[in-house]
DNA sequence: TTTAATTATGTTGTGTACAATACAATAGCA
DNA sequence: TGCTATTGTATTGTACACAACATAATTAAA
């Protein structure tokens, strides 16, 4: 195999695995807040931009219904979030932050902190890594 | 938030958007090997390095046994794998290649190209973010 | 040599993740 | 107005992914 042929698999495995190891780093922390990492991503997007439809969560974090609703409902049983059928159009289900949901936002604030700590690289490695990273992406959703 | 703060949500939720990505441009590839990516994973190790134990694969794939045992199950189911308990170590299960599995690292080889054609990146833009992904790789894994 | 610790794998439970499908509600159009 | 296509969400089935626990075999130590 030629040196080029390999470095897919030598670039597409690491970005598995570095998915992987991301998402244990925040394990730990989101544990205190009994989120995962793909919930504590909905409650950013709520408490940033308030209500919101499943589609449009779902247009945001590229997830689609088949994940979201089984966590959403998650999210409904911890009392974090309410979904109501919109009165105008019935089949759109609202997303709404209860006043626990709310709340929480205000200890999720060291989140980030933490995250940056427990990666221990320097801001300008980051800086280097998402551009890489958003250069490829919109590559292939483009 | 301060900008430094901000920067882990946006390097953390590319990395983790662009392995599903990835996993997703692979997934119609592979499909026609009738295989999934970690099980393709599985497939290159045993291709590359022959008959390994469970707990080498999972070392090499940062997998644990939860997940290896059922994938490893269903790579069996296909007639893929053969799964053999040592004579020596009875705890240790062999996982050996079968003639099917063997064969098929012919028609294999030619995903790593399909990849690197639908990624539609130039060589230096993958070398170089390969580069900072096994920078931060080391820096969380040491 | 009996016991204790370690190792290797398996099982169970919870939670994504997505394809395929279903279905009800709305919108657009003839 | 009625019909059709589209939209928004839910459901089902398959497949990871990992924590916690269980179990059996081996190794090490007293």
């Amino acid at each position: 195999m030629s040196e080029n042929l390999k470095l897919s698999n030598q670039v597409c495995f690491p970005i598995y695995s570095l998915a992987k190891e991301v998402v244990g780093l925040y394990r730990p922390i989101l544990q205190q807040l009994d989120l995962t990492y793909p919930q504590y991503l909905v409650m950013l997007i709520l408490w940033e931009e308030g209500t919101q439809n499943v589609s449009e969560i779902g247009t945001k974090l590229h997830l689609d219904s088949g994940t979201l609703t089984p966590l959403l409902k998650r999210l409904e049983q911890k009392k974090l979030i309410e979904r109501n059928r919109s009165a105008q159009d019935e089949r759109i289900v609202q997303i709404e932050l209860t006043a626990d949901g709310q709340k929480m936002k205000t200890a999720a604030t060291q989140v980030p902190e933490q995250i940056l700590n427990s990666l221990n690289v320097t801001v300008e490695q980051l800086e280097a890594l998402k551009t890489g990273i958003d250069n490829i992406l919109n590559q292939i959703r483009k």
